[in-house]
DNA sequence: TCCGGGCGTTAAGAAACCGTCAGGAACCGG
DNA sequence: CCGGTTCCTGACGGTTTCTTAACGCCCGGA
């Protein structure tokens, strides 16, 4: 469960998460490109993948697709580029989370640790719970301090999803596809309002939200 | 209720479950291949069996297939194997549940309270009680005040699949494919009446209902 | 400093949905 | 054949939910 897959075609950069993943009590496993990289996970079960978006043959995204056609492993990107576009394709294709370099080493850590815990806790989904509410998967129902919270189909929707990946960033066209269906996937007009909903009917604060995180031009993230 | 049986080949995995399983305070017996677990589940009725596919005698999808025969005990599958042909047929011949090997101990306890809470509370509730009056699954009555409540095939129907799930929100859908069928999936408006008829006989306030909520757009709620 | 894009917020009209009622069809036992 | 029960169906007003547009804010880039 500690085994790590890091893939990146800089050796420097390989080396070097090598040895700080490896001092830190991860058993580290490299490769260089994406096909030794789908090889290497098809061999070994890896508890994390590290994956660098920019690899010599095959496109970043392309991988990540491939991968989570048999495998749910949870994936970390790595991408150098600010560019948005990448972050959402990867993400969209079933990433879990990413890391832009230049990065900072505890950042990193800290990344591969949420998504280690995550994807532990990941198999009971029953019951979710915040500082300030509870959520129920399984009855379908949302309580705080007590008391239960209306939802209407929509935010219940939105709020599922979230749920449901805890700590993981969705894109917008993730959302938009998954509630309202893959002709909206433009319409994120829909969203902010939504969002707007759920957090004036679930967070302390709605204009200073603790659980609902906005990542300005590519989604949402909930924070248990 | 406590009491496991761990069914594996290799005395080293044996020895660790026991051990950890004990220390979790489970009551726990081994067996070493396929037939003595069989007859240790016939002679001791045990609370979950885990149960390792790869036994010297027999096949492990072929010691669930015996096992259910005559038994309900929730099985915990180990394999080793990453094919997810075991899988499928291990879960099909009756399992409950599946853990790839090399696992994690926390991800093992977890799955066995999993199961455990899935048992449980699989039991039997013949008898639903609510402020106002009771409803006997086995004997299919509902008791108002004292006095028998007169109530339609139909309206039985509905009254039992949400009082089999009390707090838990049922879609419109469900109700009408198990209660009609599921060519009735669209007729939303049976609902409505039958609901109304239930109300009216059950409820105190029917224009106020306590036990039979309305989530509007999804479905119906019973609170006992 | 100005500009533009993305976000949060609000409000109002449109659309969907709900509870209710009642008439008629279908079914069943006598 | 008849009476009673149950079920189906359509219509109506009131309510909830969805959609849509508009406005102001913040931030980064020119």
């Amino acid at each position: 469960m500690n085994d790590v897959l890091v893939v990146d075609d800089d050796p420097h950069i390989l080396k070097a998460l090598k040895i700080t993943l490896h001092a830190h009590g991860y058993t580290v496993a490299t490769a260089p490109d994406g096909e030794s990289a789908l090889r290497a996970a098809a061999r070994h079960p890896f508890g994390v993948i590290v994956l660098d978006l920019g690899l010599p043959d095959i496109d970043g995204s392309t991988v990540i697709t491939r991968l989570r056609q048999w495998s749910h492993v949870p994936i970390l990107v790595l991408s150098a580029r600010h560019g948005s576009d990448d972050k959402v394709r990867a993400l969209d294709a079933g990433a879990d989370d990413y890391v832009t370099k230049p990065f900072g080493l505890d950042e990193l850590l800290a990344r591969l640790r949420a998504v280690l815990r995550r994807s532990i806790q990941a198999d009971d989904l029953p019951l979710v719970t915040t500082a300030s509410f509870t959520i129920d998967l399984a009855l379908r129902r949302v309580t705080r301090n007590g008391q239960d919270v209306r939802l209407t189909p929509t935010e219940w929707g939105i709020l599922e999803l979230l749920a449901r990946n805890p700590e993981k960033l969705i894109t917008q066209q993730q959302l938009l596809t998954e509630v309202w269906g893959a002709a909206y996937a433009k319409e994120a007009n829909y969203l902010r309002v939504y969002m707007a909903q759920l957090r004036r009917k679930l967070e302390q604060e709605p204009g200073n939200p603790r659980h609902f995180l906005t990542e300005a031009g590519i989604g949402y993230r909930f924070i248990p």
